[in-house]
DNA sequence: CATGAATGAGGCTTCATTCAT
DNA sequence: CATGAATGAAGCCTCATTCAT
């Protein structure tokens, strides 16, 4: 890790703090000990502890979003793929010990002021929610119209999934929100 | 508000501030002002914070899973009242600005230790499961295994709604959760 | 205990924690917790903690010198006396984990006005001064003034064993100063 | 006072403060305000009130050690240096009323979970027991064993004129202690 | 870019005591 | 005599941030 650069290290490891810990529970100075910071160079680069969420909610999103599309390159109709988001989020989320979502933990308990961090939260679920847009209208099976409906219905199944699984410690959640899936684009 | 008890002051000013601030962002010296009450007898009543919130998610899993059963009780079929479900959703979170779900709100980033608040949300959510299990079941329409299966996808869908739409601060989760639920229950 | 006043049962489970846990460590509600007694009830028999401390130091004053004077009892000289108790120290200050002594403990680290516990101090090392006067006096072997300046080292010897035993965590200063004992009283 | 650095003012009030009034008598809040330091200056430097203590009795270790050296130096037999240590505590102890010994005065009401201190505690009196032997075995007069055992006996006699005048407000015990040292060292 | 000193504001918790019932 | 509510003062500690070197 020490061949990277300051500002790398100190998003990669709050990145892992604030996923793990949470943000309330992860403090700057265990940042600055464990990224090997000084802690003037990580105001330098960022200027408050919102900002280095921010940076860490973006990376995550490529990754994410990287991850997830990779998952189900392998299958053929873009209907197979939504389906296949479902077994991402099972061997995703059983990896983490059903730790939630990054965008979704890092809203519900913050101070009402931190603006950056709730817009890349909004920025990610809307790119989310463009992709199964995407897919479903170019199946073609559906008007558009219908295809967003559709999708809307998918994200909300995800989105519950997740939570839910995090809260119960299960991975029920997503069983039974893949049936549904299956169901509701069948 | 002077006529209550100590404890009920409490719990009622903790319960406002926690669902509205956020736990990690309501001090207990902010508690204690609001609800005019020293310190220590605030002590006397609670051994932590922490028990604080449990009495809150107690109290509030008792109003809301009133709430939602008055409001749904003028319709005549189960399906009718677990459609009808979404509708409260909708008042709810539009009243509250979409401040989302209680339970959800509190687990997600709250210190590693704090086993008794998260138990409350098991505790609440598997209720609500168990209400929406019994009334599939009680229809007749689907073997209980089927009424399981099918009221999973619909709790599935009552918690995406909830944190989508607090996320985006807006009401198409619950629009669009609600047309799924139609779908999955026909 | 049931069976016991309320003043006894305060006094018996305050001597057993104050002397156990230390006095500082020791609160109120420790106290009245676990003599089960109201708190109300014991500010009826004590009017401060620092009270309850003296009526526990004079309860254990007269314990204590009755355990010493039994245990030395068989002896038939004076000397024999003395010399034997540090034998008693030695099994006392074993089975309690050299807790040390209970006045020494007390007094070094008390609020500047607790001067009643200080008394009790005084009252009991003098008192424990006073017995080995007599004892050495009685023996006639010694002129009175002569007496008094070898039982005052006696006496010192015992105070430096108990200290040190009790920062030491171990016999030895005990087997010492028996040794030292010897070759005084010769 | 102010030339100093803020560690070193922390310490130096600390150990004042520590030593006249109690570790469980003085509040960190005293500390910083006779100290002139912000409260989380402190806590950059020193851990835990534990911590300060520790720095305390290092501190205390060394001038008193070298004080008590210092007074002895002038005495050219080992013999008449562990003698002048007697005098060395009359005139220490008078001039602080009594106050009693650093180490021995912590460790009598300590939380149980204070070992750092309690580590102090017993270097200090290792290192004094140490210094004592050292010297009798310097003398030639003993064999190792003998100065081991005639060092011990000085030194539980120390001990005991300590706690004894600081109980008893007066210097009687040292002048005792010191008559049966020269008596046990002939 | 590193070091870490310094800070103000606030965090949660406990104390011995009093008082009303 | 029991119950326990209520209290003011104080306890120890941590936070994100700024600044001087």
């Amino acid at each position: 890790m020490k061949q990277l650069g300051v500002k790398e290290r100190i998003v990669e490891t709050a990145s892992e703090l604030f996923y793990n810990q949470g943000y309330n529970q992860t403090g700057i100075n265990q940042i600055i000990a464990e990224a090997g910071v000084a802690k003037a160079s990580m105001y330098q680069h960022f200027r408050s502890k919102e900002d280095i969420a921010v940076a860490y909610l973006k990376q995550r999103h490529i990754n994410w979003m990287g991850s997830l599309q990779d998952f189900v390159s392998t299958k053929t109709t873009n209907k197979e793929k939504l389906i296949a988001s479902f077994d991402y989020l099972h061997g995703w989320l059983t990896e983490v010990s059903f730790r939630g979502c990054g965008w979704q933990n890092i809203i519900t308990d913050l101070p009402s002021d931190h603006d950056k961090i709730k817009n890349q939260a909004v920025l990610h679920k809307n790119d989310v929610r463009a992709w199964v847009h995407k897919l479903l209208k170019e199946d073609g099976e559906y008007s558009d119209k219908q295809a967003e409906q559709v999708g809307d219905e998918v994200i909300i199944l995800l989105e519950g999934a997740i939570i839910l699984s995090q809260i119960q410690k299960n991975d029920w959640p997503i069983t039974a929100a893949k049936g549904a899936a299956v169901r509701l684009l069948t």
